[in-house]
DNA sequence: TTTCTAACA
DNA sequence: TGTTAGCA
């Protein structure tokens, strides 16, 4: 199928798909006459990058996960690749659970310190 | 109409 | 990344 095709089934931009192929993320597709002509598994490499594009991942560390072995995708590799991220995230779930809790007690301390705030304490002076 | 390359008000 | 120009 032409570029029109797979910018339809995998949500990415013409402009995209053509950035990813000369970035190396894919391999440069077959050619009738000048078109490009994609496979399946271009789809399904093309679906991975859309994917991990949203979750952070940077293009030039997929580039270093996508590889073509003999002209094959590398799928385990894939998935290895995407326990790591897995773990990173829980990891920077912990973390940011720690913040979470220590903005809360710094709220609750500011709380503790204005407990008259509606009735502002009278001056002793 | 779609795709291609190259380039940028 | 978008978009536009000028082709095929």
């Amino acid at each position: 199928m032409f570029i029109g095709e797979v910018s339809k089934k995998t949500g990415l931009s013409v402009r995209a798909i053509r950035l990813y192929e000369e970035k190396g993320l894919i391999k440069p597709p077959k050619r009738q006459g000048r078109y490009r002509v994609y496979t399946q598994v271009d789809i399904e490499v093309l679906n991975l990058i859309s994917e991990a594009k949203d979750l952070g991942v940077t293009l030039a560390t997929l580039k270093n996960v996508i590889i073509y072995e003999s002209g094959e995708v590398d799928w385990e590799r894939i998935r290895r690749f995407l326990f790591e991220v897995r773990d990173q995230l829980k990891r920077d779930m912990q973390t940011i659970q720690i913040r979470i809790r220590r903005v809360e007690r710094c709220i609750g301390a500011i709380d503790d310190c204005q407990v008259g705030l509606d009735s502002p304490p009278k001056g002793r002076d």
